[in-house]
DNA sequence: CGGATAGTGTGCAACGTTGTAGAGCCCGAC
DNA sequence: GTCGGGCTCTACAACGTTGCACACTATCCG
């Protein structure tokens, strides 16, 4: 049925094995007997069999991306980066969405498709530190987020602590001395909601603020349902609020929605600041301020370190690396740091890096307990 | 390296087709010789390798879906369904993402990717009915969307004209006069804005309103900035409006946006509605209204249709199908149809349906120009 | 002038799986 | 007792490609 490189060769009176050569770019081939094959490539129309070079080479050209939910907007945006990234790099992406259960995540790094891929990028939101013997794999694997830390991985992490310590901060600027917090999960102590709250509290002492437990919303999901359930219940438990800094910008929308609903004007009565600095940030009534933690540059970077560790496969244990983009706060009418006509204005740069981790450990900073 | 199955076969001491049967489930095993292979599986953690799988069956359990941007909510949900639906029915889905370019698109259609997956979904933006000839292809096709029709392919589309017809009748049947429509494509006479804009003329012909040129306004592309400049230009121009039907969500949010910078008081000065009810309507302030297209219901079917299509691949001509889901006006807050405490409101419906397309036609309403 | 080297092309044997065909065996029916 | 058919398992030959080794020519160097 399909034409195949034996009739390519055929036609073009070579060998298969010099049209293997001519697709594959193998320079030591006559011009014209490359236009040859060639022509005969177009005139039959042929495209290479990609299962058979799989097969063949045992590679794939394939990277899973796997994230929680495409329709959580971050999420939807760090697929779309990645899936630039890894194209401009010669690379297909295959996204897997795992709905933040245990069981999904497991069976991802171990699954019966992961055997489709040669690589895994991979954001856990179920998996944990406890769960680091799963993440003991054989194959390339970049981790990204902050659940998991110390994995024998490469890992893609965000400026966590360092942003929400200065988005707290700016609020605090702004003369704001009631700042409440929505989105913590209360007693646990690693992923984002620990981190960002480690920040906030390391914000608050540094500016000299109290820390007051009313002022601490929970939501178990970042979503913006859910970021407007716990600004309702901070207003009708009538605590004082004058700044909220919300632990995503779903979350902080939702907030909004809410603040909107008991009639406080933001950011007059209240200044309110998410984090993440997705697209709909901008558009939000008023226009959302945000933490951007270097969305394009985790997707890049992510990319960057799959392709190496990819062809790198053999050289069995070249040290893994933790990097951290740099992220800045985004000033907008949500905190009104935008004069009228301006769009938004780089409020501070938290700057990141890159750390060689030798093997497991933890790092310096970011496993710093809730307390 | 690997385990492969001659592994597995010598360990449980029987052939490599009997490990081959146990895999894929072959009914004639004794239980006991199962349970060996089954064993002999765990013990040597094989996993069956899916490029000579799908070498040796010609099929690679994959499918494509092609959408302009994920970044887009409006994709990113309906990827989200593809994946999710296609997941229950045991395929794996690859997304491309096309950023709507004509070059991108062409090259979904044949491009070098086409071999790696088993069939497309693709729901172009830049290609239209011009192009017709591309979509004449020999693998399994489902399009999506209103760009193409009469393709020798499944389809799956909306209800536009009935559904913007209703969202249409229903701000008049709030006592609006002024109706504006924000994201109209000048000229165009296919795709989303045409046929969604035939809609609007219709329903204010039915309402007995005139048609005053001063309340369309043009915005090329459908994201938020598009929405808000289009609006913002013609309240600068001093055009009368009591209520706005975007032909997006996002436009409608940008719209929401720029009333708002014009202190105008959604819904009680103008009422406002979006199409496609993406996650974002129900959380923005005011909640907005929406047209709910059937998202989920075109991604069951689009998934259906290409395992069909797949499976039945060689019956070479099974008529192909275009199927319509029932669409759904959504009140909320933003036309002020929702009671306090109410979350939104079903409006009205607008029923879809399957026809039977027996070759290249086009559809009896969905042709209709603007005029 | 001999031997090394660069350039150009080919044949063979995998890669790991499944489709096809069929070999035994046991059982019940005639 | 033999024949048909269901059950259980196996051998063999692909699927379409690329890695490896090698053959042959032309050129270059000393």
């Amino acid at each position: 049925m399909a034409v195949t490189m034996h009739d390519v060769a055929q036609r073009a009176g070579v060998s298969i094995k010099t049209v293997s050569n001519v697709v594959n770019g193998y320079p030591y081939i006559r011009a014209e007997t490359r236009q040859r094959v060639e022509s005969a490539i177009d005139d039959l129309g042929y495209r290479v069999n990609m299962s058979a070079r799989n097969l063949r080479t045992r590679r794939t050209g394939l990277i899973t991306l796997a994230v929680p939910e495409l329709s959580l907007p971050y999420f939807a945006e760090l697929a779309d980066a990645v899936i630039s990234a890894a194209d401009d790099a010669g690379w297909t992406v295959l996204i897997e969405q795992t709905s933040a259960s245990r069981e999904r995540e497991t069976e991802v790094l171990s699954g019966r498709r992961r055997h489709l891929t040669d690589g895994l990028i991979f954001s856990p939101l179920a998996l944990g530190p406890d769960d680091l013997g799963l993440f003991t794999v054989e194959y390339p694997l970049v981790i990204l987020g902050e659940r998991v830390f110390g994995a024998p991985a490469d890992h893609v992490t965000m400026n966590n602590v360092a942003a929400a310590k200065a988005a707290t901060l700016h609020l605090a600027s702004l003369g704001r001395r009631r700042i409440a917090l929505i989105g913590a999960h209360a007693g646990e102590q690693v992923g984002s909601a620990a981190l960002r709250t480690t920040g906030y509290l390391e914000g608050l002492a540094e500016a000299g603020l109290p820390h007051d437990p009313a002022l601490i919303g929970e939501a178990g999901l970042w979503h913006r349902s859910t970021g407007a359930e716990a600004m309702s219940r901070m207003l009708d438990d009538g605590v004082e609020v004058d700044a909220v800094f919300a632990l995503n910008d779903a979350l902080a929308l939702g907030a909004l929605h809410a603040l909107h609903a008991h009639r406080i004007d933001v950011p007059r009565e209240v200044a309110l600041i998410g984090f993440d600095d997705v697209d709909d940030a901008k558009y939000s009534v008023p226009a959302l301020s945000s933490v951007d933690p270097g969305r394009d540059q985790i997707a890049r970077t992510a990319v960057d370190l799959m392709v190496e560790r990819i062809g790198a496969a053999g050289d069995d244990q070249a040290p893994f690396r933790r990097v951290v983009p740099d992220s800045r706060i985004i000033g907008r009418e949500s905190t009104g740091d935008v004069a009228p006509g301006e769009r938004e204005r780089v409020v501070a740069v938290q700057e990141g890096g890159t750390e060689v981790v030798a093997s497991a450990w933890p790092p310096a900073r970011d496993r710093q307990n809730v307390t």
